[in-house]
This record gives C-alpha cells, structure tokens and sequence, in this order.
DNA sequence: CTTTCATATGAATTGTTATTCATATGTTAT
DNA sequence: ATAACATATGAATAACAATTCATATGAAAG
C-alpha cells in the first residue's frame, strides 16, 4: 500500500490511480540529479554568454573574458564548470589553451529556451 | 576602437577578430537573463520532479505534494516559481487548484536534457 | 634554468534560494 | 454565518554558488 504519505489531503480527485504510475515512471532520482545540476550550469548569464561566445569560434580564456569584459579568474572557474557538465572541451595551443562546443546539443538546448522566452 | 578590455593577454590567436562579431551577435542583456533565469527554474530537483508528475496528468496541489512525499508548502512555492515561467498553468476545480503543463516546451527541453546526460 | 605569459585554484565574501513553520486566503458544505 | 478543507504566503534558517584577490601551476622562449 503507498501509505507513505507525510500528509493527507482528503480531496477527491481522480489523481491518487495516477500516484503509483507516477513512482514507477518516475527517473531514477541520480537521473533527476543529474538533469537538474545540467539545467544548473545553463542557469548563470556568465555561462550562458561564455557559450554564445563559443557559438562564433573556438576561442582562449583571455579573449573569451577579453570579450565579456570579465576578469580571467572569473571566466576561469565557470570554463571548469562547464567542462564539467561536458558541455565544452579544450587544448593546448602554444601557452594558451583553446575552448570549443563539445557538441552541437549545447546550441538545441539554448535555441529551446530562447524559443520559449520569446514566444 | 575596442580598448575597453579590463585585462590584456598579449596572445597573438586570431580571436581578437571575433570580438566584435561576439558583441554583435550576442542577444540583448535583457533576453541572457530571462534565458539564464528560466533555465534556474529546471535547474532544481524538486521542479524538475513536479514537471515530471504534470507529464502523466494534471493534478491538484496535495496530490503532487502525495505523490513526491513532501510538504504542500514545499510544493505550493515552486509551483509559483513554474507559474511565473509559463511552464504551467491552473485551474481552479472545487476545493482544489489543479496544476498542468503549460505546453509541449517543457518535455523538449526536459528531453534535450535527458539526452544530454545519458549519452 | 630562469623569466614570462596563460591559465587554474583556494579562501573569503556576498548574494541567492529551497525548505520549514506559522498563518492567511478563499472555497465548499452544513 | 461557521466549520472544514485546499492552497498560498511571509519570515526565518540553512545550504549553495558567483566573484574577487592572491597565488600556484605549467608551458615556452630566451
């Protein structure tokens, strides 16, 4: 019985043959986790324009701050966030070190949440 | 001339060129916050878990809260927080508002994130 | 190998946010 | 009207995250 409620609401809906299904086709929570934390990084202006930045070109850290007017500290700890969430990836060119698109998901994903602020 | 820099990396890539195209083709300040901020809204386990409820029904307030085990309280202010984003929508019914996704939005971005995640 | 340049990182600070508790609002039924 | 129920909300607390500053790492050039 799903008698782990932490509370009881006595309204009368058609809902609780819904709660079961709910369980079951509910992702795993390390799933949800997962999803959230990747929502996450897109939720920061400072991210989301370091990956309008890489839209035109690859790029290094300094241009990419020297772009955003930022320092390179800042910009250097949110490039490690989003390498993170493998949303982009780097190499090594000379001294400096190149960041690009890991892949063309990144543009889908902002294109949709454009798509839905605008409309 | 672009000499608002903050710092000046003497890395001679040919990136300075894509400096003014970046400014020129980011979107308005304005629109990165929005995007920035309805990404937050994804950006948490307990939204991201009610969105995946409203994508098996509509459904009042103490029956989500039921079905995720947690506070009416808890629920009723993230409820708002999706509300404000246009991610869904109520109704009143009787004693009970009932909750429903807004449009087909909301399972793409989920989507393009689970995607994303599970690759 | 020493200096310079590009990047990374740790600690501290500040701002933000999710949950809880208590209570208010508003609807329905008696 | 009053009682019972469903939902919303404000204040407080606690956890988290973004930026800054100072400094460390590590490659390259002399």
């Amino acid at each position: 019985m799903s008698e782990d409620k932490i509370q009881d609401c006595k309204c009368e809906h058609n809902h609780l043959e819904f709660v079961d299904k709910v369980r079951h086709d509910m992702p795993a929570e390390e799933h949800l986790y997962d999803l959230a934390d990747l929502f996450k990084v897109f939720g920061d202006t400072t991210r989301i324009k370091i990956l309008y930045v890489l839209f035109e070109s690859e790029m290094c850290v300094c241009d990419i701050a020297d772009s955003l007017g930022m320092t390179q500290s800042a910009i250097s700890h949110q490039l490690k966030v989003l390498k993170q969430s493998k949303l982009i990836g780097n190499k090594r060119d000379g001294k400096s070190i190149i960041y690009y698109l890991a892949d063309d998901h990144v543009r889908t994903i902002i294109g949709m949440g454009m798509d839905h602020i605008l409309e």
